[in-house]
DNA sequence: CAACATGATGGAAACGTTTCCAGGAAAGGC
DNA sequence: GCCTTTCCTGGAAACGTTTCCATCATGTTG
């Protein structure tokens, strides 16, 4: 039907025999317009098939709109979730948003980031990957409205604001609560590379295990990256090394799994033999069996204030550090008290 | 550092002290610019932190770039790995994905559509929600290159490419399988609705059962839509009032979990009172106790092939129906022989 | 040395929009 | 009847880029 190229506004103010700038107002709604002038304007464009360009009018106002949205990985859960969480308010907005994922990679990354700003977007969310030091330059120099960082933060970026679950007390309260079952034997799966800094979450972990008197074991934390072979190798060797441990906490999802596979092929009963839980709830948290204790980090809501702190909120942003949104601790069937153990013994 | 608003291809002319043309040429790389002057423009562009605007690139050469993508949550497994597969195909390309979700709701759909034609991208990829007559039209007058659909096909809309699991394949291997073990009354969760027509997973099924001479049971033709209430209400209407199935075919992963589920809380051992094996091969399906059997569905080939599709064999498309893709059937722990049922009967 | 090919460069037009400005008409007040 | 106010409208400039065309300098060939 309408083979060649698209209308344009001042076909549209042929048709309908008036100045393209009367269309360009009946479009816009500013200005006034005769109601029988809109009238035949509105029917040009429809019997045209008009729909005004995003590009004619981004290059006048000199703003593209649009969010830009980097991501580690769109498949994972928390990923997901938190994209929703963008796309949810972006709606709200009346902007849309440009996903891509950077894969960990810093330098990715950075190709992305210069992509969007050629692309001239209201501005970035991203779980940053790492290289503080472009970001710096990006959110001087970058996109319009700036950069908010979502999920995570980097060091000695005070100036990007940033919206973060309370890992913290996530991990304070999931702690406390698998030493109230009166474990003491806990490890911690997913602790820094030695020689990097810990995590927030391995230090919440860390003074925990303090505060409520249990003596940390450093060979119970076990350092990971949250990927499956990673995962799965540091779980396989802490459960095969230390027969005696009789909780096992999770940094992530990608860790729980690789603890819960592992423990089944040791044979290992949860919660009977071992407790497991973990940081980050995911849909098959419910389905595995026992369903799976975690703490449970709002990536929707991370998603959407980010996005708001973006384009709505700038004003109040940068205040008072990093916006922390609350983690709830989701107790199902994987954790129990410790087994009695003898001489920390167990056979195989 | 660089407050005031982004340098233009004046601002660096000027720096180097030559024409625009020739610091288009610079950054297009066609026509021939000196060594020398091709270094002064470099350095300038450097010192001003110049980025070419996409809007002013793609006013000028009437095209924005970009690709559209259309699914129904991002937060879907499934929908997750399509998307995935078509960024790493974008990124091959040099474009950028605009990714939004419709929920299922046509209207929601079409609204994106328009805005998608509005920012002129280059072409929109959908797993469509319905509204044939809609997307006609905006394939018709809509985006450059056109429309794409992916993992779901509109009937009566022949004239868009598609790319598709094979999953009449997929769901037939299955079937066969079940059959194979000597079940004969196979429950189907996730039938059409009374009134609509049968999808293609069901009509696979009931030719399958045809094929390998077991009576279809209408009864056991449940009736779900993919969505968590709806499964589970249909799977535990299913699973009460039939006790004697011995297995049940769960035609998408939120009918597999709302099948799992409710066998868990009937107290059903999988698969020795009864087997579970779903369409779409989803993380928690190796993760479930015990390993879930399914039919692994190529998402992200999928994904990248319908990018493909769209941007590069434009030339190829539409030819012979749609792609097809391969569907695996991915064997695990979660079926068995049917257990010898005396009567059908089975306490409870 | 002249004629010419070649390569480097700048000016200007176009792309589709918004918006300022000015002009014209209608209406109201003296 | 004239001036002012108000409303509606069209022309034109600008936004940042690409590219055609013309110009000019340089090097090559006869």
């Amino acid at each position: 039907m309408a083979g060649g190229r698209p209308a344009t506004i001042k076909d549209v103010a042929a048709a309908a025999g008036v100045g393209i700038a009367t269309v360009s107002r009946v479009f816009t709604g500013t200005g006034s317009v005769g109601a029988a002038t809109r009238e035949r304007v509105l029917a040009a464009a429809r019997e045209l098939d008009y729909r005004p360009s995003a590009l004619g009018r981004g290059l006048k106002l000199r703003r593209a709109g649009g969010i830009g949205l980097i991501v580690p990985d769109v498949t994972d859960p928390f990923c997901a979730e938190l994209i929703a969480g963008v796309l949810a308010c972006a709606r709200t907005l009346g902007e849309h948003v440009i996903v891509d994922a950077a894969h960990g990679d810093p330098a990715r990354e950075a190709e992305i980031v210069e992509r969007l700003v050629e692309q001239r977007v209201a501005g970035v969310i991203a779980l940053p990957a790492g290289d503080a030091a472009a970001w710096r330059s990006a959110a001087g120099a970058g996109p319009g409205a700036g950069v908010v960082f979502a999920d995570r933060a980097l060091p000695g970026l005070p100036e990007i604001p940033a919206v973060l679950a309370d890992d913290r007390a996530g991990v304070r309260t999931l702690t406390e609560y698998l030493a109230g079952l009166g474990h003491r034997r806990i490890a911690f799966l997913g602790g820094a590379a030695p020689g990097t800094p810990p995590g927030v979450r391995e230090r919440a972990f860390r003074d925990t295990l303090d505060a409520v008197g249990v003596p940390a074991d450093e060979d119970l934390i076990v350092a990971a990256r949250p990927e499956r072979d990673s995962a799965y190798g540091a779980a396989a060797g802490l459960l095969q090394r230390r027969g005696d441990v009789t909780a096992v906490l999770a940094a992530g999802h990608l860790l729980g799994e690789a603890a819960v596979l592992v423990a089944r092929e040791l044979d290992l009963r949860v919660p009977a033999d071992v407790s497991i839980a973990m940081v980050d709830d995911v849909p098959w948290a419910e389905l595995c069996d026992p369903p799976l204790t975690a703490v449970a980090r709002p990536g929707h809501d991370i998603g959407y204030r980010a996005c708001e702190l973006l384009l709505r909120d700038r004003a109040r942003r940068g205040r008072g550090g990093p916006v922390l949104l609350p983690a709830e601790l989701m107790i199902r069937g994987s954790c129990g008290p410790p087994r009695t153990a003898r001489g920390g013994g167990r056979s195989g």
